[in-house]
Parts: structure tokens; C-alpha cells; sequence
DNA sequence: CGGTATCCTCACAGATACTG
DNA sequence: CAGTATCTGTGAGGATACCG
């Protein structure tokens, strides 16, 4: 009874849902990838020229797994040379606003 | 001109934000630590028997960081046997709403 | 009760060189 | 251009024992 709760969260915390949210944030550059991402769609040289200071491998690998976790899409285009966009899936567009709030969070304790 | 920003994000990712907020929320226990507290002041024994996994050594570094970011509050009373208290600060408090948003994005990627 | 003090380990960030 | 391959180190996280 009381009102229906459809989309609200659980007033206790729980802990799946904050490791799997965990699991999409942590690294060190996660979070900025993303938000770019939540701008326009950027090819991979783009990223790397945006995020100066991350190796390639890094930056490879966390675009392998934000794609793996549903979050950034790949396309490949059949070109020479090679063109590979990455862009946000439908979830990854879902989380954005909450990912960008976590900003705020730096302006609080900054 | 066009409208008031007193308290927007800037549309572009801030690098600096980012970091800010992800050294309070990663870490494996801190945001569920944070939440815990969100809801009610606890004791270290408490917490403890919370977070069942997290050893003696973690939980008590986690906190110590977390009062030192200015996330928690440590009160100690002067009696026997000693009796710790953590609870939110003003500033975790005004963090708070956005914390468990975070949760919401578990739920979109489980 | 509320922690330190030690010791460990292994996942992951990073640099650099090379490839389809 | 868009990545792999390889090597390396650092530190977050953990197990356990002990202390004021």
C-alpha cells in the first residue's frame, strides 16, 4: 500500500546494485570516456587526443570493456585506413544523467 | 545573456570533478559505508557486522580516508568500553542524494 | 570495543614497441 | 588508423595477530 514504487530505489542500500555500478565507473578514465561520449560520438584517435595522458593500452582495453558491459558501442567501417566509432548504447544514454551528477559530487568537496 | 548557471555543470566533462568524486566513491566498501550511515548513525562494531567480508584492517583505513575527504564524522566518547560513533557530515549529506543515484545505474546494466 | 601492525598478492594502470 | 604484445610496478584490498 501507501504509493506505488515503480522506479524507486530501495531505501537500504544494495550492495549488487553499487558493485555493478562500481564495475561501470572505476578507472581512472572510465567516467571521462563516457560523458565525451555522452557529447558525441568520437572516433578512436579523437579519444586519445582528448585524454592526454592515457597509453594506448589503456585506453583500449577500457573501451573493450565499457563495450562489453553494454555501456559504449563499436562500429567499425570497412575503410582504408580504418574509421572505428564509439558511441553510447541505449543504456549507456539511460545512465548519462546520473553519470554526469557525479560531478557535482566533486563540487562538493572540492 | 540566455539564462542563469548558478549551480549547472558545465557541459563538457571536467577532469578535475571527476577525479574528485571517484577518490570518494572507489573503493569496494565506501559507498555502501556511505549509505549505511546515510540512513543512521552507526557504531564501528555495527558497520562491522554490516559489511560482512571486509576485514578489521579495511574497514577501519576506508573510514579513516572517508573522515580525512570530510565525507564522515568520528565522535568518540570518553567511557568504558569505548564507544565510536560515525555518521555523515554536512557535505556527505549534500552528496548523499546523488551517492544512491549511483545505485540506479546498477540497475540499468544487471 | 575499536582499532593497529605486519605481511601478502595480484589485478590493473602505465610505457614502449610493434602490427593488420 | 586502430589497435595488440610484452613487460613492469604500484597500491588497493585482504588475512591474521595483537594492543590500549
Amino acid at each position: 500500500m501507501t504509493k506505488s514504487n515503480r522506479s524507486e530505489l530501495p531505501p537500504e542500500p544494495d550492495f549488487q546494485l553499487i558493485t555493478t555500478a562500481l564495475g561501470i565507473v572505476s578507472g581512472k578514465w572510465r567516467l571521462y570516456i563516457i560523458l565525451l561520449l555522452g557529447e558525441k560520438t568520437l572516433r578512436y584517435r579523437q579519444l586519445s587526443e582528448m585524454l592526454p595522458g592515457v597509453s594506448e593500452k589503456v585506453l583500449a582495453s577500457e573501451l573493450k570493456s565499457l563495450v562489453a558491459l553494454g555501456v559504449l558501442e563499436r562500429t567499425a567501417y570497412a575503410e582504408i585506413p580504418p574509421r572505428v566509432e564509439y558511441s553510447l548504447t541505449k543504456k549507456g544514454h539511460l545512465a548519462l544523467p546520473i553519470l554526469r551528477k557525479i560531478q557535482e559530487i566533486g563540487q562538493i568537496f572540492n
